[in-house]
DNA sequence: TCTGGGGTCCTAGGACCC
DNA sequence: TCTGGGGTCCTAGGACCC
């Protein structure tokens, strides 16, 4: 979906269309979610501090997120997708592989859905058609909004030959500024590297990984029922907090928040963990695995301040989150073969 | 410009077992 | 006596994605 949660804002109120539009907390730590086109022109993009986005466009429009919202217009865009395409693979609110291997005409069909999406929805996407997800996936990205573009394989090594690694999803920051400094600054150049000395530098499977990433290569099948392994609640304070006195009620705060969830979804997991980031932004998690899986809120809570107790942090403490993992798959895990629905999506989302 | 919230996957080390 | 070779589970950190 082209900037979706602007898109959506922008649906409710046709008077935004055109303008720079922000989509982003209210916060002192607020970042943006997403940022219109319009927006973008001022260097504005997701995780661009809200402060920051102030200053560099104080015209925008800004507008806290409803995630109520962006979830119902998500559900009536996936179904839309499952009406014409029969394997639909889910990812996050915004974003879908279709399987169109069964089409005589899979461009004609990418195209109705494309069309359908518009009419149905009233909302605009980009499309990328490909032998596998790597290759649709960038495609989708190669020119946005309202994209619609068709690569081979070898067109799309060819086409993002010059461009950075980074424009792969899955090579981030990090790899690229490893790569930069091993003296690879294109996907050319780490398509041709030699396999041993990736090998080397990034070991006997990333370096692999990422030259089969280069050339476009990926495996991948659609996976039509994603299944949650963890779910969790995490807050970041508007002011550091300092001593386990003011920690601990948020704490039970978000154990009780997450627990809500698990109960009313019938899931359980044996695994508590917490999760809290310091002023210097070092980032700490402690956990501990139960007998038996659990979302007994007395359980959760007491465990995580007991985790957060041992860990007891000597700094002020800017993040506290609570996560329960290893969750049981009983509650989501569809029949086999069974097609999907609306339903699973909305449990998937 | 100091950096959200919710996830996934990978790695490495240690415990433990056969 | 100075010590194998798996395999699994668990924890903690980190990279990455939407």
């Amino acid at each position: 979906m082209d900037a979706f949660y602007v898109s959506v804002e922008v649906q409710r109120r046709p008077e935004l269309r055109e303008l720079p539009v922000v989509v982003a907390g209210s916060g002192p730590r607020a970042v943006v979610t997403t940022a219109s086109y319009e927006a973008r022109r001022f260097g504005i993009f997701s995780a661009t501090p809200a402060e920051r986005a102030r200053r560099l466009c104080p015209d925008a429009v800004f507008i806290p997120p409803d995630f109520d919202l962006y979830r119902a217009r998500s559900r009536d865009v996936m179904a839309v997708l499952c009406e014409h395409v029969e394997r639909v693979e889910v990812v996050g609110l915004d974003e879908a592989y279709l399987d169109l291997s069964s089409f005589d005409r899979p461009k004609a069909a990418a195209r109705r859905v494309k069309a359908a999406v518009r009419e149905r929805a009233g909302l605009g996407c980009s499309i990328g058609i490909g032998p596998n997800k790597l290759v649709a996936k960038v495609a989708s990205d190669a020119e946005k909004p309202d994209g619609f573009v068709v690569l081979s394989r070898e067109q799309a090594c060819e086409r993002f030959a010059a461009a950075s690694p980074g424009l792969i999803p899955g090579i981030g920051p990090k790899t690229v500024e490893r790569l930069r400094q091993g003296g690879i600054e294109t996907l050319g150049q780490l398509a041709n590297a030699s396999g041993e000395a990736l090998a080397s530098a990034f070991g006997d499977r990333l370096g692999p990984h990422l030259a089969r990433l280069a050339r476009f290569e990926d495996d991948r099948s659609i996976e039509t029922v994603r299944i949650a392994k963890s779910e969790s609640r995490e807050t970041t304070f508007d002011a550091d907090l300092r001593g386990l006195d003011a920690l601990e009620p948020v704490l039970d705060r978000l154990s009780q928040q997450l627990c809500e969830t698990l109960a009313r979804q019938n899931r359980k997991g044996r695994t508590i963990g917490i999760k809290v980031r310091l002023d210097d932004f070092s980032t700490h998690t402690r956990a501990r695995t139960r007998e038996e899986p659990t979302n007994d809120l007395q359980v959760v809570r007491s465990t995580a301040r007991d985790l957060l107790r041992r860990f007891d942090p000597q700094r002020p403490v800017r993040l506290l989150g609570v996560r329960v993992a290893g969750l049981d798959e009983a509650a989501t895990a569809a029949g086999p073969g069974a097609p999907a629905t609306v339903d699973q999506l909305e449990l998937a989302l």
